[in-house]
DNA sequence: TGAGTTATGATACACGGTGTATCATAACTT
DNA sequence: AAGTTATGATACACCGTGTATCATAACTCA
């Protein structure tokens, strides 16, 4: 499906125009007409592929996104500070669109789809500690909101430290501290789920 | 000055009418037009007053924060889950306000002025220890971010826990291990200041 | 009380962006 | 080669913003 070559010429031109407006102007002083101006692309086309100017930076951020999980294999035994070395790397690597993200005026629902599906993975890798002062649910949220928050902070600022001494930051202030009241869930042993399909 | 009536009338209505408006639609929703017409005033009379949505969101926020600010006098030495007990009191109290604040979608700027404000706090009130692993500024920031992001967490769920509990969990996750890079600043001893008038 | 000042309401306006509709044409598919 | 489908161009309705104007009402001060 889709691979008529017109479609996707149409969305990659859009894409590339987005990309590159972005480096000059901001975000929310951008109009769809700009961009397709820039594509290249008639008006009325882009309402063909992208619902609004939202849904194309949502394209944009995917990619970015996908490329971060493949980054963060599940089960790694990696220490926190370098689990944040490597997230703050990819975040300087493509630190143009994730500033838009994170600085921007109307990116807070986008935003908020990625911190859910965040919030989710730490509760699916983790449990509360049986002594744990803080539920499950309070300790994820806070430890993705702090990490982005962090992030934010860091491109805000122009990223004054490297990425690296990043990572340590987050694991001395967040990761640490939210790893005494939460545990990693016990992997499943055998190779066979028990049922369901 | 500003002790016209008329000018005191505007503005009182106008700010009634966008408290009460917001308890029945969202922030982005509301159009000027919607507010004026609901504070019976003339549209063009808004713009005498504030030069845009934004600015009458503010006036509002402003009360709010300044009563906040008075519950935090600088040189208490209540506990950190003390301290956080009382601030999610008060946003429990205005919590209709502060929603709008940190969920709607173009409050972005007026967050980051109110998160400047209070990282410019943080960092008059405290220094970093001599052997601490963080910068503090980066501390300052996690702190204050941390916090608004519980708080956030918080009032979209519902306030699903007591204040003084979101106290603990503030206290526990962010300000106990912060206070192990932070320390506060030594008071100025004398009541004299010493020059610069 | 009365004269001068000033805020107001009503209205009109220019501007800019969004999203839809239409239609001839070009590009693709089979 | 015939049929399908995406495209560009264009026009349009809609809505919100912020400015301008002006007669009128509300206020201040003497």
């Amino acid at each position: 499906m889709s691979t008529d070559p017109r479609i996707r010429r149409s969305r990659e031109q859009l894409r590339q125009a987005l990309a590159s407006l972005l480096q000059e102007v901001s975000y929310e002083s951008l109009s769809i007409r700009d961009i397709t101006a820039r594509a290249q692309v008639g008006y009325a086309t882009y309402f063909r592929h992208y619902s609004d100017k939202d849904a194309l930076l949502m394209d944009l951020l995917t990619d970015s996104i996908e490329r971060l999980q493949a980054l963060l294999p599940p089960g790694v035994d990696a220490t926190p500070a370098e689990e944040g070395a490597v997230i703050f790397e990819h975040m300087a690597q493509s630190h143009h669109i994730y500033s838009i993200l994170l600085h921007g005026e109307g990116t807070q629902r986008i935003l908020d789809e990625i911190r859910a599906v965040a919030v989710g993975e730490v509760i699916r890798h983790f449990q509360a500690r049986p002594d744990s002062q803080v539920p499950l649910e309070v300790a994820a949220t806070h430890l993705v909101d702090s990490l982005i928050a962090l992030t934010r902070w860091w491109l805000l600022s122009g990223m004054p430290y490297s990425p690296q001494r990043m990572g340590q930051f987050y694991a001395v202030l967040v990761a640490e501290p939210v790893r005494s009241f939460l545990e990693p869930r016990p992997v499943a042993l055998a190779a066979q789920p028990p049922a369901g399909r």
